[in-house]
DNA sequence: ATATATTTGTCCGTATGTATC
DNA sequence: GGATACATACGGACAAATATA
């Protein structure tokens, strides 16, 4: 027995392509769920008894696709189908991960009182080098990154923001802490670009891996600008949607 | 003279930086008009006393910025500022570009008959396997590439589409032909990937520079779908925008 | 159509400052 | 302090793509 029964040569499908369709086809079918390992790529080139660099282009082109991760030391693993963010006046991280049936995480990673930047200035309706509240923080699905953010917030209205926000993980409940009970999302600025370093370390992916790049702006019930963000998508694990 | 009068060296701010700074502040400033032609490599590294590569690496960091692109042997040219492209329920390309000043046109890249995918059977409430018209086509703002598509129509209602898009490089024009006057995006799908060599080929970008792609859906005034498309935007040319 | 010059891309090096352990 | 790794800066030669005469 040589192996790679099913495998057909010689009919114009390569056979890296095979081996990739075999395995995409397991997990849309649910043999293999997200999150669990694949098999090694000793058992792969075993059960398809073929070179393991056939196996590694196979799995190269399921990277490509977003379907699996790869490890170095650990293995590769079956992600997770991409979270459906719809963009709205009503945009909560949290509501939809929960709405996914996937359990939302968020994480201060640091917080500093700067002067306005003009771009920032300009979104928030204030003068350039006033005063704003800089935070930047990661969030997670299901304890996977999902995306990070910078985001600036005029003070001294929003001091707290980065107390109650390291605490609870949660913007509504950090602005609702300083008087803001609800917000809306008055503009959205959807742009792409490639994993650089620090897109890398917090969303854990490559660098040279597609991002979603979108700058936002939320206002109280008022209308006046309180938050100004810049917020970093892994492309693999989100689809944006609006409308329909 | 050795030239580099305005470079600070050894003040923790590296050279390759401050010549993108100061190039870029003469974009900024309008010194540098899109279309223009950077001065050549030779030229800034007597300008500014550096080496060559200096000079290059300073290039290199406004091409990530999508600031200005790179011709081998012909030069480095600046790049238009992104086109701004709003999504809603009447998204025409033609009328966003025109609103801003720039020249639409659209190309024709091929078309054929084929059956419904799982995907495309879906979106236009069709049974997988039934007839639809798949054309490719590519779009562009004076003369530079934006976006490419791949679109498909329910047969045999829209069998003229090819022909009248082909004539008039118009979408809203091809399904006026057809008897819709009028049609509506119902539901829009966001996503990023990295260029590979169709995206190349024709956006005339670099592989491995970001790309949206966006599976939209439109439906005529009665409801019924009329067309699926999957669109890859050069994300260095465009900034989707939302609502404000 | 062909040859030449121009311009960017890539590769071989060397040396130096900085950050880290 | 010493060892090490890394990014920066520089020098030169040639290849590849483009522009021009």
């Amino acid at each position: 027995m040589t192996g790679g029964a099913m495998l057909a040569r010689g009919r114009g499908v390569t056979v890296w392509r095979q081996i990739a369709e075999a395995i995409e086809a397991e997990i849309a079918g649910g043999g293999l769920v997200p999150g669990t390992r694949l098999p090694t790529e000793a058992a792969l080139t075993e059960r398809f008894g073929v070179n393991r660099h056939t196996v590694r282009q196979a799995v190269k082109s399921l990277v490509d696709k977003g379907l699996v991760r790869v490890t170095q030391g650990s293995g590769t693993y079956v992600e997770a189908k991409p979270l459906s963010y719809p963009i709205s006046t009503r945009t909560r991280f949290s509501e939809i991960v929960v709405g996914q049936a996937r359990d939302p995480a968020g994480r201060l990673l640091g917080h500093r009182q700067a002067g306005a930047s003009l771009e920032i200035a300009e979104a928030l309706d204030l003068s350039p080098e006033d005063p704003v509240m800089l935070i930047e923080s990661a969030h997670f699905a299901d304890g996977v990154p999902i995306s990070w953010a910078l985001a600036a917030f005029p003070l001294p209205r929003f001091a707290e923001v980065p107390e109650v926000y390291g605490a609870t993980g949660s913007i509504t409940a950090a602005l609702s802490a300083c008087g803001v009970p609800d917000y809306r999302r008055a503009s959205t600025r959807i742009g792409a670009a490639v994993a650089d370093a620090t897109d890398s370390a917090r969303l854990e992916i490559a660098e040279g891996r597609p991002v979603l790049v979108i700058d936002s702006i939320n206002v109280d019930p008022d209308g006046v600008p309180i938050q100004w963000a810049r917020s970093h998508f892994c492309a693999d694990r989100v689809r944006l949607t609006v409308g329909g």
